[in-house]
DNA sequence: TTAAACTTTCAATAATTATTGAAAATAAAA
DNA sequence: TTTTATTTTCAATAATTATTGAAAGTTTAA
């Protein structure tokens, strides 16, 4: 395979993953055509490589700057803007991580922590079955909220590390 | 907050947190509703409760047979199907994870695998930055994979037992 | 058999989400 | 200033995804 149908190849299934995943699809693809291009691009030079307009090419831009994982560059003496996208994985994971946490994982444990004061008679299936099964979800979701919380602190090596040594 | 209106909040919110993780909002409100109710339901409460067509019902309860959270039961005596909800949340967490894995992660994989093969010369930036994130990518994809598989494997409170401890 | 009870399918439609493109806004240069 | 380069906005439109509902299919019972 050659180098430039790779690159679409690369760029078609990160775009797939993401919408997958539910993250708009050209996001996800200008997120790939950076991450594998050296230089910082134009808003020009992006909407031409993946055929696109220039509405849905800045606004894209600007929701992966809101994600922490492209970042603006200023020339000097040149009047355009440059897009760079951070290369370090690692970084990219844990930016996603944190994003998510924030805008998904946090308001739904506010909620489930609000679910889990209803009271009601615990002769009745009906509220128990909620209940349990709110309060199960709850404690999942904090535990996963708490893993997050380390990841966003940890060195790449001695998160794998340690998670591949306990569960080897 | 009354039970009833706690119920709605709860299928509300479930449905959102899919959509936004690229589940069908239906799919995971229908889920929601089965996990808060003790017996298991018809197509036609499923239908009545959420006010969704039967042929929603019906397709959407197919799927959740394919993601193998929820399963058909048949009543002695009586012709039509009722479904019902395994309630362990840790059975779900892992049967969610065992699916996306196969639908979405592990094909990414292949696809990395085969790009990782792609040569070029090494003194092209373009090729260089492209082999470096391809290659971490899939080393990135690799350990969140084998992770999965030992989460499958694992009992709850091992699992977070480990995890919470190792990373305390 | 035939009818009744239920389930499945899928073309048509609706709802949602993404994209365009041109006008308005902004900012530097002439 | 005024002009030119560039970015932003957003109503209109297109594309995608989800839902309906009625007809066809299936299964059991009469």
């Amino acid at each position: 395979m050659k180098l430039e149908e790779a690159k679409l190849q690369f760029i078609q299934a990160w775009g797939k993953l993401g919408s997958e995943w539910g993250i708009n699809r050209t996001m996800a693809q200008v997120h790939a055509l950076l991450l594998i291009t050296p230089e910082s691009l134009t808003t020009e030079e992006i909407m031409e490589s993946l055929s696109i307009s220039r509405g849905n090419a800045n606004m894209t831009l600007r929701d992966l700057m809101g994600w922490g994982l492209v970042e603006k560059q200023l020339k000097p003496g040149e009047r355009k803007e440059y897009f760079y996208a951070d290369k370090n994985t690692w970084n990219i994971a844990r930016q996603v991580a944190k994003e998510r946490r924030k805008r998904e994982l946090d308001p739904v444990i506010k909620i489930l922590d609000e679910l889990s004061k209803v009271e009601g008679n615990s002769n009745d299936p009906a509220y128990k079955t909620f209940h349990k099964s709110v309060k199960d979800i709850n404690k999942l979701a904090k535990n996963v909220d708490k893993t997050l919380e380390t990841m966003l602190k940890a060195e790449e090596s001695w998160f794998w590390g340690s998670v591949l040594k306990v569960f080897k």
